[in-house]
DNA sequence: ATCTGTGAAGCTGTTCACAGCT
DNA sequence: AGCTGTGAACAGCTTCACAGAT
């Protein structure tokens, strides 16, 4: 129940259970036991009991769990009780994307910042926020975004990297279709749709 | 040397091989060794030997690989010789974003059919593709797709998702905000923004 | 009776060390 | 000498079985 050695696919897997505690809980759902959640999910209730005792006793034996609390527990246990501000960089068809999408605030989110090169581009508002030039990312630092989504063309991707890492940003969510290289100190998340597709051929396959 | 018991870790890796390895040629460089492969994407050499060695033996002893004979093993593993065509579903945000992206070719891909609900879309053409009423998803068995891109909003997913199985489709990238549940012979493979970027405040702090 | 929390067993993937080619 | 390919050791994650709480 405490620090340390937790797996990282546990921690991957705890906002899938937040999601699907935040969809249960608007279906009116108030308590549920882990097979309850597992089913709910398809994965099993020794893996739900487990992921969860790393952090703490949330439930109540021979009762099961309160959703509420369940929901309020795995937002402390990944800081989301905070609000997270995070930074957009490169506003081409992707980066508008996920700009516009407004799905982030459940787990409180905010993109508070967008950047891009282009001149037609910066200046311009959506959602309330103004694109600003790409050359004042080093502004991140005193605004304490330490987070930052990264939409560039590959061709940019490894200099911005560069610079946001020097702006203090400790987390990159990468779509650039490239590796990027940044102190191993700096978390990287890397997501390109093509590497994903490009498994599905083989494994439809066995 | 050969077949089943593959780590699923190292079939995806293998996409990302394949896309260092295609930079690396553009740059020139004919051959390499798994330590040179390694160093430029960060991981071990013994990692890509291992993962190689599943498949076959394509490097020479004392030498290395030749880049251009690994890149085609690469893609007859993954079965990307042969072109592989994809349906896109939901032209939303990010649904228009990744049907105007141009860098799946790399890798045989092709979106050949785009489907939305709304009807204001329907019949538009974006990259030479008519976007089509998602009635006619069941077309898709004819037309022999067996991969599908879903990303509609959640609400939408699950129906989709069946229609989707139900004509034909054995692999689908889900990018809806929600669970799909799928018969096990069909490949789903999550993107959930959201879920990714929730991880991102807990890792950085250990 | 029921359901959680968890040590231990079992399994899967990674790293290593070195035999085998070139 | 140099680098691959691979069995074996190791590490990490998952599953299990059950003790403990209600």
């Amino acid at each position: 129940m405490q620090n340390h050695k937790i797996p990282d696919e546990t921690v991957h897997r705890l906002p899938v259970y937040l999601r699907e505690l935040l969809t249960l809980q608007e279906q009116g759902i108030e308590k549920l036991s882990s097979q309850e959640l597992a089913d709910s999910l398809g994965c099993g209730c020794y893996q739900v009991r487990k992921d969860l005792s790393y952090f703490g006793r949330f439930g109540k034996r021979g009762v099961g769990y309160t959703t509420e609390i369940l929901i309020r527990e795995i937002l402390n246990i990944l800081k989301l009780n905070v609000p997270q501000k995070a930074a957009l960089i490169g506003i081409g068809n992707l980066g508008l994307a996920i700009l516009r999408y407004t799905g982030f605030g459940k787990y409180n989110f905010r993109i508070t910042a967008a950047f891009d090169s282009d001149g037609k581009k910066i200046g311009q508002i959506i959602r309330n926020i103004t694109i600003e030039d790409i050359k004042k990312i080093r502004t991140l630092k005193r605004r304490s975004v330490r987070i930052a989504i990264l939409a560039t063309p590959e061709a940019a991707a490894q200099q911005i990297a560069d610079e946001l890492v020097e702006a203090g940003v400790t987390s990159i969510l990468n779509f650039a279709p490239c590796n990027i290289k940044v102190p191993k100190n700096v978390q990287v998340r890397n997501i390109d749709i093509a590497m994903e597709l490009a498994c599905l051929p083989f494994m439809a396959s066995e």
